[in-house]
RNA sequence: UCCGACAUAGCUCAGUGGUAGAGCAGGCGACUGUUAAUCGCCUGGUCGUAGGUUCAAGUCCUACUGUCGGAGCCA
């Protein structure tokens, strides 16, 4: 009896396989079981009737607990009672493991407990579908940049120094020095732009922010292209090209998924429309027409973002934001001096930020001056300066997240569910 | 770090200063088409911790711990 995973039973219609997997849940009517079967493709409804298979073999049935691991021998029947398509008529039942009492029931859970057991979480339709959903973010991510001829190119995750705010570093002993976990493979990135043109890196980041809200996590994946002669306009392209692609997949291949958790597709089909692009002043001018007090010059509050984006049914580029509160590597506008040349796309529905990047300073002497400014040590920069004495070329990049990212397109109010295993402040186990 | 809420059975939650409760899970039993199955019976408690007020505290007060939500910061 060949061995066949459920998500491709459909091929197997009126054949005798064997499945192997977990009780998902068992009901029984005395004389007729019903066992949902999951083994992490899908979840079946295998019936056993009394006359289809042994006493013993029945009587067996009736020791199942939820989580129990089995192999079930059966017949593939089309049934359109079944959310499946399929049913599997039970003739074999062989039973590996009777699983304890399983914590996680089918009745509801409070968060704090469900993340206290998200080894187990993990099992569960709605996480499994999220999970799924975030593996074709990430393929899309690859597949876009893989096909439109970046080369990928890893950053390191153990750095000498910061390259956003000192202050949210995870220090770490390396010997007899320190070392910091990365917050950005954008230093990197640039040196790696300069070498091979067109180049991303694609990993975790980490920052010590003490932020307890539902977008952040200590630990996320971020995937960073960076470009060789490309400047801001072109940039924004991409930005918004990159984001559709991903999007589209996600509407394409994983259906299912997203009707498992109910996501209203309605609202992501509608990114196949322009980007509206709003310059710094702009958004301010509309924050204020809408009723906010934001002063310009400020950062953008949450209730700014929400406030903004909601006028918008697509992600929106602002750009050009206020040099003074930007990073020290951001280019100057030159026809603003006040100005960076940088861009961030907030994702609709109040999502937030999900894409910050921006053109790079490719001047040595104006970086150099911002590397004293921002009280950066120069020795542990110097390399980086090295790419504006060797060939300094305009460039531009961004970075993603891929966590706010899966929030959005799945619609969920929290992050922490965007990954298996999420980091966040004073959140370390599992 | 700041602001707010919450902490009762394995889980989700009721509990009006006066005898500790329900549903789910678990155990036993019934049921040949169930879909978070249903029905009957049973098991299950240091009411977060430490103090205090009171004849009497799960309930009121204080501190601590933990969790959740929000702010700032950011992707």
């Amino acid at each position: 009896m060949s061995h066949v995973y459920i998500e491709k039973i459909s091929a197997h219609e009126d054949q005798t396989v064997t499945l192997k997997g977990w009780i998902y849940n068992i009901r029984s009517s005395g004389k007729i079981h019903f066992l949902q079967l999951r083994d992490g493709t899908a979840i079946i409804q295998c019936v056993m009737g009394k006359n289809d298979v042994s006493e013993e073999i029945f009587e067996s049935a009736k020791r199942l607990t939820q989580e129990s691991s089995v192999e079930v021998t059966g017949v593939v029947r089309k049934d359109t009672r079944s959310a499946l398509g399929y049913e599997l008529h039970a003739t074999g039942l062989k039973i590996l493991h009777i699983s304890e009492e399983y914590p996680i029931t089918p009745k509801e859970h409070g968060t704090a407990f469900l993340m206290d057991h998200r080894h187990l979480w993990i099992r569960s339709r709605r996480q499994h579908a999220i999970l799924r959903i975030r593996a074709e973010i990430i393929r899309a991510i690859r597949d876009y940049l893989d096909d439109n001829d970046f080369l990928l190119v890893d950053s390191p995750i153990f750095t000498p120094a910061a390259c956003e705010g000192t202050s949210t570093l995870f220090e770490t002993a390396y010997f007899s020095q320190k070392a910091y976990l990365t917050q950005s493979g954008q230093l990197y990135n640039e040196a790696n732009a300069m070498a091979f043109g067109k180049v991303y890196c694609f990993g975790p980041t980490f920052r010590a922010e003490k932020s307890k809200t539902r977008r952040h996590l200590t630990e996320f994946w971020m995937v960073e292209p960076e470009v060789a002669f490309l400047e801001l306009d072109g940039l924004m392209d991409l930005t918004e090209s990159f984001v559709r692609y991903i999007v589209t997949r996600v509407l394409q291949n994983r259906q299912t998924e997203l009707k498992e958790i109910e996501r209203d597709t309605t609202q992501l089909e509608k990114i196949t429309q322009p980007f509206p692009r709003l310059d710094y002043g702009e958004a301010v001018r509309q924050l204020h027409a809408l009723g906010s007090d934001i002063v310009y010059g400020d950062d953008f509050g949450a209730d700014d973002e929400t406030m903004l984006t909601k006028q918008y049914e697509t992600p929106i580029l602002v750009n050009r934001y206020p040099a003074a509160i930007k990073a020290f590597y951001m280019k100057g506008d030159p026809a603003a001096t006040d100005r960076a040349l940088c861009v961030d796309m907030l994702a609709p529905e109040g999502y937030g930020e999900i894409i910050g990047g921006g053109q790079r300073q490719d001047d040595f002497a104006t970086l150099l001056a911002a590397v004293h400014a921002h009280g950066l040590p120069q020795e542990s920069m110097d390399w980086y300066l090295d790419l504006r004495r060797y060939g300094s070329v305009p460039h531009a990049g961004f970075g993603l997240g891929v966590e706010r990212t899966v929030a959005w397109i799945c619609g969920l109010p929290h992050v922490r569910e965007t990954i298996p295993y999420p980091r966040m402040l004073e959140k370390l186990v599992p």
